[in-house]
DNA sequence: GTGTTTGCAAAGTGTTTGCAATTTA
DNA sequence: TAAATTGCAAACACTTTGCAAACAC
């Protein structure tokens, strides 16, 4: 008889997260960060669950992204008006984001370097730095 | 009597650009391009035209902005999920993006520098580098 | 049990489209 | 007059919301 797997990082993350383990929670923890780092849409995500045979709603799905991105586990990334992507890997790195494709990918680290901190605006403060490269299917 | 003002530069762009110079296209050339650069949505633009008295349809507005854009005069900004900004500055700089207030403003030359073009994934090239630094009012 | 979370369907937002009427050259 | 452009209203894609039912602790 097999052994029960070990748990995987996604229920000790919703933990330290303050976020109750629900059934839904848990599932899209473990799609979003159990493997490697993903770049991904809601309806993605969505339709990737459904896929894994994991009942939730788009609604869901949404909400748990955002409580994700709350709690430090996810970063939103803005390249595309009217479609919203989050990234796993919340550590500072670059984009490119191929615009016939609609695909997100990072820019290995190295490959471009972004020096100096500008001054806002009076009154306010720098909350991040934002990189993307946008790339097309080569003609 | 008043003389007749001098063309602005509204004529001469769309005449260049190959678009018909209609009622509604000088009348927004000149909003956007007679005075300094501007950071706009379709929807304040169009407010703007008709604050001007200027009659024009929110689809027209749209209309013309995607195509002076497709024609080099704007440049498309994306910093929000949800709207789209359109900058009369097509030359290369960064921008701040203040999450507050939705305001887009330029990062002053010399503050920030980008080094090194990445080498995007084969089969596709770079179109543009983006730089945003989202800001917020101060705490 | 009690407060949290979910799912649904409806509402909301910004944008695009189809097509008849108007305008431009 | 012929072709391009406009305005309207409806359609659209994505996202958020309200609330009753289901769930976690």
């Amino acid at each position: 008889m097999e052994k029960v797997r070990p748990f995987s990082q996604a229920l000790d993350r919703l933990r330290d997260a303050g976020l109750r383990p629900t059934r839904q929670r848990l599932a899209l923890a473990k799609l979003l960060f159990d493997d490697c780092h993903r770049h991904i849409t809601a309806e993605q995500l969505h339709s990737e669950a459904l896929t894994g045979n994991i009942r939730v709603s788009l609604a869901t799905v949404y909400n748990t992204l955002h409580q994700f991105t709350a709690a430090g586990l996810l970063r939103e990334i803005v390249v595309d008006a009217g479609r919203s992507y989050f990234d796993s890997n919340t550590t500072c790195h670059h984009h490119f984001f191929d615009e016939s494709s609609g695909l997100l990918s990072d820019v290995p680290k190295g490959q471009l370097e972004v020096t100096g901190m500008p001054v806002p605006p009076v009154g306010s403060e720098v909350e991040s730095v934002n990189v993307v490269v946008r790339i097309r299917a080569a003609s």
